[in-house]
DNA sequence: CAAATTGGTGTGTGCGCACACACTGATAAA
DNA sequence: TTTATCAGTGTGTGCGCACACACCAATTTG
């Protein structure tokens, strides 16, 4: 916090050295004498010395190419927030030389992925970020990348087999306990509830499984069990007559049916079906910020949404890269996303404003 | 995002002109002719030139001198978070030559808070941020910083008279609104709900008033007053023996009261006497994580805390401030933080994580 | 004992930009 | 005509750092 900062210049000076050796001691690069080095470490010590970043980047020179390895908004619209994260950071980036290339593949079909995660090995990237949408295909693009020595980072979903430089995501389980927390404090018991699980497919299974776990667990933990039976369905729209029969016999044979907690972003589809029953009395709560998910959060159809900070996902996956291969840094292993609570109320809050495009470079240095 | 930024260097070099001209016509300084000026312009256009901010930093080697009047987080450890917002951007901004003063103040003491002012204006300082917690008396400081042309931001609380270069804080009214729906979620009609306001001076009553308005007109809206009927009441903890007694006829007089709405940071005070009572049955909602108050979210005496993102204002008012004086740029003249709803289940990620110290500027650019 | 090697160190240049300064040519004032 | 003035422009230096290179002395090699 005093004034001037101390440059290489001061402690070089100090240590009665030249500038070119305490480069030396500060990247261990070269030879230097051993009572040297440590003089110089112990005056940098002293000085509480702490690099101009701003000057680093600038005079290093380097350049920096990163990879993303992520599903096409096109296919999916949740993936729109991620991919906005990555761009983000792209350019946050940019000027300290990294480049970040994307590799958009369907969330919906195999060989897609594969065919993209093909071209992003042969990028030769000094880092990759990946969404392993599909499971147990990805596995051997990890083992490559592993061979490769290229660091990779993983988001949205995760992967037990490798270990990445660092998984961001979300807590699904905590977010299962608290879609059961805000049940129990809006539904008087005895009360039914159901654990929809739509339109996932079987490589996502332990994603939605972790947070039915959560959810059950919640009710477990408080000794609520009985008093709070849960059922769960997998629904799958691609049916939509036999999707919307499944809801029906699932509403008649369960009368006591008071919420619907929906494990994927489609709580919308269950949002229409009740618009068009007409029934009210059912609360819903689902995830993310789609806009279809946010017409029914308006109408009060849905309660709650439970964001999981898709963009944050995108860009501090990006940007936790970039810190590493740069400069090295140790990046925490997990990262999650704060687990917000939307509701009507609220939900202005947490809208993405990607237009603003903040001039100072902040949180705090290169 | 192609490859190599644009230097003023390559601008120059198509427009057949030094950089020095170049230069003149990005900063309109010196004299220019017309028509080169408008070229460059256009090249600056056709290019997509964007500065590289970092280099920018470096070359211009200014020092600017924020000022930071913000109250004492001795006096009430709320205010911890803002602080530390505050010096994250400082930190952040170090390197591009931004150095902020804090001027310390007792938010319980008028006289402090204008000694501090005083200080404050005779630093002579390129920009300010105040959290005006002292409304009245802090008008003529506002005025004096306007006669001396000196822009300032103001957090935390709002202030009609001036108009300042922007506003950072919460949405008071809306968290109202969002405590009412919490309520009417949670509660079954008919049930009465008392708005307690704690431990806050007539100064500050613009700020609960509105958390009032707010909280009772989410009932207005969706015409629910009468099953809801809501009590206000002021409290104070200065004599305990009378806030106990206050409340202990509070809850006599009001059988069916089932939730309690405390619009300041004194929620765990409510908690306590109800621990003491042993009052389960009521639900209870307040504001600001304190450490008093996650405690009593833990045992679920506390069901839902509002955070303001306290830190946030800290950080983005010094932020904001800097972008203005440093680059000119026009910033939001209102920035409002998430209301995030905050619950037992995910408090963990709403919790200040301030060691973490990010290495690589981001977000954009200087 | 000269030449080659190697541990250890200093110097210089460039990154992209800001800014002070020097310079040119034309016009106005002397 | 000479000199001052000034609009308009180019050049050079420095910001703090990284990095290539040059350099010197003490050894080792032949």
């Amino acid at each position: 916090m005093s004034g001037k900062s101390v440059r290489i210049k001061d402690i070089a000076q100090k240590a009665g050295v030249s500038t070119g050796t305490v480069d030396r001691v500060i990247h261990n690069r070269g030879k230097v004498a051993e009572d040297v080095r440590e003089k110089v470490l112990k005056i940098i010590e002293e000085m509480n010395y702490e690099p101009n970043l701003i000057a680093r980047a600038l005079g290093a020179n380097k350049t920096y190419s990163l990879g993303a390895l992520i599903p096409d908004p096109q296919a999916d619209s949740y993936w729109l927030e991620p991919r906005a994260g990555v761009e983000k950071a792209e350019k946050a980036l940019k000027h300290y030389g990294v480049a970040v290339k994307k590799y958009l593949f369907d969330p919906y079909d195999v060989a897609s992925f594969q065919a993209q995660a093909l071209a992003l090995l042969a990028g030769a990237h000094d880092g990759v970020v990946i969404s392993p949408v599909f499971y147990r295909e990805s596995l051997p693009y990890f083992e490559a990348l592993q061979q490769a020595g290229t660091p990779f980072v993983i988001f949205n979903s995760q992967i037990s087999e490798y270990t990445p430089l660092s998984y961001i995501g979300s807590d699904l389980y905590t977010s299962g306990l608290l879609a059961g927390k805000l049940f129990h404090y809006g539904l008087p018991a005895p009360c039914t509830l159901l654990v929809a699980h739509i339109d996932e497919r079987a490589a996502n299974a332990s994603h939605l499984g972790k947070k039915e776990k959560g959810f059950r667990n919640y009710f477990v933990q408080h000794h609520l069990e009985e008093q709070y039976p849960i059922v769960a369905a997998e629904l799958d729209r691609s049916n939509m007559a036999a999707f919307i029969g499944q809801l029906d016999s699932l509403i008649e044979d369960n009368p006591r049916l008071g919420g619907i907690f929906v494990t994927t972003s489609k709580a919308y589809s269950i949002a229409s079906y009740m618009e068009q029953r007409r029934i009210k009395h059912i609360r819903l709560i689902g995830y993310d910020l789609l806009p279809q998910n946010l017409h029914y959060l308006q109408q009060e159809q849905i309660q709650f949404l439970i964001n999981q900070g898709p963009f944050g996902q995108g860009y501090w996956s990006v940007y936790y890269l970039a810190e590493h291969v740069i400069l090295g840094k140790e990046i925490p292993l997990m990262k999650y996303m704060p687990l917000d609570i939307v509701t009507r109320e609220n939900v202005n809050y947490y809208l993405p404003e990607h237009d603003e495009k903040p001039l100072l470079e902040h949180k705090v240095s290169l």
